[in-house]
DNA sequence: CGAAACTTTGAGGGTGTTCAATATCAGTGG
DNA sequence: CCACTGATATTGAACACCCTCAAAGTTTCG
């Protein structure tokens, strides 16, 4: 099977366990519907009934909350590979909303393509309820963050964080990856001010740990930062018990 | 069938989805395996490897997450009725660990036994995973009330959401409910310091809104306190889609 | 080239923290 | 019965972290 043609999703559900000829074909097949939206538009409305869930191919989005005062917090990110509104073809209502952070590329995904989907390969029915719970581990660990890490800290792990997810779809490593992000957004993720973003921002840098910057990040010093952040990547790294 | 005999979690998913006799027959069958724990001692640890899952009938539980500089965030509670490590079945290890607050009655739930009943009954596969999804939506309403309300609003929305999930086992309504947790336990979940949770109880008493003392949560006034803490509990009160 | 979005820096202030001391209460053993 | 201990609650004082407000610099893009 020809590599570029290779999904992130594929790619991600590869490194937790090795895909058989038909489960490639039937992720191929959760792939069809492909669609494209615009950076900066809602894809999914808070309140909004939502029917679809998608498969992220390319691009960012962030998932998010508004609040009464207006003020916004971000639950999660997501980036290639990652699934989008998983839960809401479960409630009624979407409880959060979409936006895309750069023009994106999508598979939409109906209900009932992915329970035919989970019917027919059991298997792979497994590794995406892995991925699932993967996502709501990180967003537990993101409470953490915010109740208990200072900024500093806060920001260590937030960047060491997307930078082990980029790299299980092969779009980072430890040197550092692209990143399309204001610091708004991390502001709005971290739940701190733009303001103080930039000055922590500023102060890793001047650190020599790490440095974000014109749409990418790099590490300095990689350890140091896994240091300072107590970053535990245990949380992201497990295996499932299913599928020995 | 004896009132006296339903168990909370029954009750529960009753509020969702009118469960026939087969189904209530399923869900006593869960519920056979009765064990208790003591107050203080964890169920679980964090990195443990999980095998069983919990309903609690009895008791309070939080998990929570050690930090390696010995502060602790607490993502949850548990009341009776609730599921206890659905995740960890999941995940070979548990991400984070289990305490009772108070000494507690649960049933064990092997994997088996779930998968199971899931076989048996897809409509109460379908309530339980609304409960899932349920608890989810908590925990991102708590990230977001970490993130983006002051300490006061906090509080409120945590006090208001704790009342809003014990009506719906029978334990508690619109003036208040007994409530075993400690200003420590308050602390260590909304992300404060002991000392400054103690200064907004105080704060919202002298205010007239509520009272939290000798294990007692007392509405004074409902309504301000809502508005206060921009509560919102739609997240809570979901109707399934797949369930009309 | 001008507008909009994003970044950077300074100054002052507020929310919540840490440290410390005291109060209250239940349980325990002398 | 009372002193002692440990857990919880309460209060004060000083300070730190992070916020808000304000302004200017930079980059992007139409």
């Amino acid at each position: 099977m020809n590599i570029t043609a290779t999904s992130p999703l594929t790619r991600k559900l590869s490194a937790f366990v090795v895909l058989s000829e038909a489960e490639l074909v039937v992720l191929r097949r959760l792939h069809q519907r492909r669609r494209t939206f615009v950076a900066g538009r809602d894809m999914v409305h808070q309140g909004q009934s939502g029917q679809a869930a998608y498969i992220l191919s390319a691009g960012w989005v962030c998932s998010y909350k508004l609040q009464p005062d207006g003020t916004r917090q971000i639950v999660d990110f997501q980036v290639p590979g990652d699934f989008l509104g998983l839960r809401s073809v479960l409630l009624r209502t979407s409880d959060h909303s979409f936006e895309p952070i750069v023009d994106i590329e999508a598979a939409e995904v109906l209900t009932s393509d992915l329970l035919e989907a989970f019917a027919q390969t059991p298997r792979l029915a497994t590794a995406i309820l892995w991925a699932a719970s993967r996502d709501e581990a990180m967003v537990v660990e993101h409470l953490v963050g915010i109740g208990r890490r200072d900024a500093e800290a806060r920001m260590a792990h937030f960047l060491l964080e997307l930078g082990s997810r980029l790299a299980l779809v092969g779009m980072g490593g430890k040197e550092g990856y692209d990143c399309p992000l204001t610091q708004y957004h991390l502001a709005d993720a971290l739940g701190l001010s733009a303001v103080h973003v930039n000055r922590v921002l500023r102060q890793l840098r001047e650190d020599g740990l790490v440095t974000f910057r014109d749409g990418h990040v790099t590490f300095h010093d990689h350890g140091r930062l896994v240091e300072l952040a107590g970053f535990d990547p245990g949380y992201l790294d497990q295996i499932g018990p299913l599928l020995k």
